[in-house]
DNA sequence: CGGTCATAGGAACAACCGTACACAACGATT
DNA sequence: AATCGTTGTGTACGGTTGTTCCTATGACCG
């Protein structure tokens, strides 16, 4: 009988960043209600007591890796905003960040819809989804005057969502062709 | 003592009726997470064993309280479009439904954010917001052409999910303008 | 009027959850 | 080397969940 996987690891600096990525990925591949402390310990190959350790709560582990997520695609969007050069190149940037990073990957399609269930249901996370509102639309007003920003903003969260719940989502000629309509 | 609300109710017709009627009020009231079996039981005033009875899964007894709330909502929608004679009325008509129906009535609208929590959760209910959208679409290409109906269609789902999630929701008047900017 | 069967009722079960907590093991500081 | 405080670990608890199952009831039909 071979020691089952033995498990040494005493002393594990950084496991709580861990922790957090690793609660991400269980969000993304099994949804967020799945993502209870056990099935984030088995993930993480850590032991159950290891979570209620590093985060006071669930909710707490929970904020931390959307807070995560929603920063680094919030980063990638504001810098797509910046190096355009006009409002036309804006546009055509939103459209190429939907339809590479949002629709093309799965996973941050994914992430989205389920920071919307988990914000629906838990006000400690609505924070999060606040704070990525206003982040992008921050970063659309560096070519959208606000009141287009924000009509901007709201179709798409809307392609989001529809493109995450039907069968047929938009291409990306079709998404480029709504955002040049409504704000072109 | 009193008896304790002495509930003899032997033979009741339509309690499966009235079953889908609560379990979607426990949903408005409380979130799709709080739609148990024992929580809408005791909404309906009926025993646990009563609902597992008229409903195989508590799945199926959801998607049947959705379907009748998109039926009842995608109803009143296509009488309005039905009722519109040109393409500026519909427009005007749909910005009404979406603030006296959705945004006026925090009802309708928590109603449509827990459908999207529990589609993107359950696919046994995605196919009640595939047909919610379809039905949705039909209704606008009364006015509108295909690919329209779908830019809109977008945009309105956008704007219901920022409403719910955001703290300063738009107004009317700010709805109305995005909806012809875009199909106007 | 008696039998039958769909409905009503309530208790029980097994699985899972978040969290608490007592204890073990280590590093750093004396 | 002894001590102390931080970090890691495993188990247990109290509660909730969906679902099953057995029993009782009463409306309907012959």
């Amino acid at each position: 009988m071979s020691a089952p996987a033995r498990r040494a690891r005493r002393h594990d600096p950084g496991r709580r960043d861990r922790l957090v990525d690793t609660a991400l990925d269980v969000v993304a591949e099994q949804g967020v209600t799945a993502a209870t402390h056990r099935a984030i310990a088995r993930a993480a190959d850590v032991p159950l007591g290891s979570l209620t350790y590093h985060f006071a709560s669930l909710t707490e582990l929970l904020a931390a890796a959307f807070t995560r997520h929603v920063d680094t695609v919030a980063e990638r969007f504001d810098e797509r905003m910046r190096a355009a050069p006009d409002r036309a190149a804006a546009l055509q940037a939103l459209a190429e960040h939907l339809t590479d990073d949002l629709l093309g990957s799965s996973r941050d399609l994914v992430l989205a819809v389920e920071l919307y269930v988990a914000a629906a249901r838990d006000p400690a996370l609505r924070e999060v989804t606040q704070d990525w509102m206003s982040r992008s639309r921050r970063s659309l007003e560096r070519h959208l005057d606000p009141i287009t920003a924000r009509e901007v903003d709201a179709l798409v969260e809307g392609l989001v969502l529809h493109s995450a719940l039907s069968t047929d989502p938009m291409t990306a000629a079709q998404i480029h062709s709504a955002l040049t309509r409504l704000a072109g």
